[in-house]
DNA sequence: CTGAAAGCGCTTACAG
DNA sequence: CTGAAAGCGCTTACAG
């Protein structure tokens, strides 16, 4: 009758003290690794550990004070190459550092993202990476803040927003593709895809211009086009660029899914990319190496900015400082197939 | 002196008993949602929540007695998009039934496996999905089981393991695919990658051998190459099949990550697959559609299997049966441009 | 319909 | 170096 406890869990230090003959104050101490603990003691509450099968309740712990080890990823889309990088680099430096993520997929959905972190604090996440979902505002994310919860936002800022950030230097990179596309000869170059209220856009934008103008040219207002950034929203805003009179030389896209479904629209029309019409990625996923012809992109190492969004979280949770970090990635041009020279300087030359 | 707590959490039903004048034990019933507490009385607590920003904290309530809504996914490789697409299916059916899934990628080692699974069990995961790492044995399944906790494998079987399954039907899957190039007139077909341990690897062969079999051929050994299931893999099987006298005239790829593997070493020594040579994959990843050529495969919706994963370990946690179900997802033959009849036939129509 | 008490498995001062 | 006691924020019988 009284053996009748679940087979699982239920072991608890007041047990493996019964069976070491010591108090759970010594057991306790034993699980911390603490130096006070005699060898000889040590040893006998680790084999009755061993022997009685004993899990270590870290719910428990925590409630009496120790932090979680536990952090929130919280990812706007997961399906997308570049974002299940980013996860599985922030993973990686959590597990080497004995912390656990929680992870959810919001789909660009504000509405399961604030459900999502709710339910990890809930849970006891005692920090979050944010990749947040498109119409983020500020505000929620200063909410959070002020509640006292570490917080980066990875990859997307958001305007307004008084927390730290990992991202690529969006700016640079796109300069950096367009003035690639402008020295091939290109002058009628379209900039396609992102909504238009997506910060990152405006900042590739801001390159984009930026180059043009370094080159004596300025930005058409009807080479501009919006779409998701996703390949459905790539492949329709190319289709409609496509039935129009005049086509640009060339498309710098907003990112690689949405060069790739660009591409898929061009093919349906028989428009070859790198020989018909140059266009360009950014990003660099494993997809932009295998689609035909690969992709001229940017690079900006997504398990790196991973990497270092994890470690700044678990600084940040360290030292209980909440101050406004910022780390910039290298956006490095590569040039692959896709890009070719406007089509009237190549019969010239 | 005494407001000197953190200025997050710290908020307990305490202190909102009191800001509602009740009790705690009427605080937890509105919680729970119980028909016993008063309209009125509901409200007043409800306000009193809002109010103060008070934060569940399950970590607590699980401590005393609920189950946790927590549960673990293990993933072996999550760069992998099959993986990744899986991943999504199963947070999408636990977000919605109000749990919130652990993530970790152990990248094929059995050892971070272990850890992982250990850690999720501290951080009282009431069940795991796991897509097992490659070597991983029928025991360490089993004693998972033993210990009363829900575990559901995810794809890949494991032999020995008594535990329950979702995969996909891989024998009839590659019967189905072999009987299309046999239809296509090819007699030479290799089977290449996946390493020879596999469980996975094993029933893709035997479908394999049966539809040669049904046609009056049988397996030639030398046609039968290893590869790790990864791009990387697929790209050196390839290669070094390349480098032989004779060739096949087709190939069945343990998957479509291995065939986008070998169709890049086709690319390097200019064998074009659709022309020179027929190759298929096996999953329908997003990237089979993309690569050039289209590749003929077999789709297995991995989404799909990932949200009956979750569905059946959900359905174990509420009843406490530790039944060994079974769910094969069905395995349809996706025809694209990859695949041609051998060279000499077509020499010959 | 509401409250007082005990307890979940741990950690944290505090003694010794 | 080790132990006894209090407490973390909840839930769960049990009264009323």
């Amino acid at each position: 009758m009284s053996g009748k406890r679940r087979a699982s869990a239920s072991v608890t230090i007041i047990d493996i003290a019964r069976e070491a003959g010591v108090s759970k104050s010594t057991v306790s101490l034993v699980l911390k690794g603490s130096s006070l603990v005699a060898d000889d003691t040590r040893d006998r509450v680790s084999k009755a550990m061993a022997k009685l099968g004993y899990v270590y309740n870290r719910g428990a712990a925590n409630l009496r004070g120790a932090q979680s080890s536990i952090v929130g990823m919280v990812i706007n889309d997961l399906a997308n190459p570049f974002f299940a990088e980013l996860a599985i680099g922030i993973e990686r430096v959590l597990r080497t550092s004995g912390y656990i993520p929680f992870i959810a997929n919001t789909a660009e959905s504000v509405v399961r993202q604030a459900e999502v972190v709710r339910s990890m604090r809930e849970h006891g996440a005692s920090g979050i990476i944010l990749c947040p979902a498109l119409e983020t505002e500020g505000r929620e994310v200063n909410d959070l803040l002020d509640l006292g919860m570490p917080l980066i936002l990875a990859i997307r800022r958001v305007p307004g927003a008084r927390t730290s950030l990992v991202a690529s230097d969006n700016t640079a990179g796109a300069a950096r593709i367009t003035s690639h596309l402008i020295s091939l000869g290109h002058r009628r170059i379209a900039f396609l895809g992102g909504m238009e209220p997506m910060a990152v856009r405006k900042d590739r934008i801001a390159g984009f211009t930026r180059a043009l103008e370094e080159a004596g040219m300025h930005v058409d207002p009807a080479l501009m086009l919006e779409s998701m950034p996703s390949k459905d929203g790539g492949f329709t805003a190319m289709s409609n660029l496509l039935a129009r009179r005049e086509w640009p030389t060339a498309v710098v896209c907003f990112n690689d899914v949405v060069a790739i479904g660009a591409m898929l629209a061009m093919g349906r029309k028989g428009v070859v990319a790198g020989r018909d019409m140059a266009i360009t990625g950014f990003d660099d996923t494993a997809e932009a190496r295998q689609v035909s012809p690969p992709l001229t992109t940017i690079a900006v190492d997504a398990g790196d900015l991973g990497e270092r969004a994890a470690q700044m979280l678990l600084r940040q949770i360290a030292s209980g400082s909440r101050a406004q970090e910022t780390y910039i990635g290298e956006a490095r041009l590569v040039v692959r197939e896709s890009c070719c020279p406007p089509p009237r300087e190549r019969k010239i030359s």
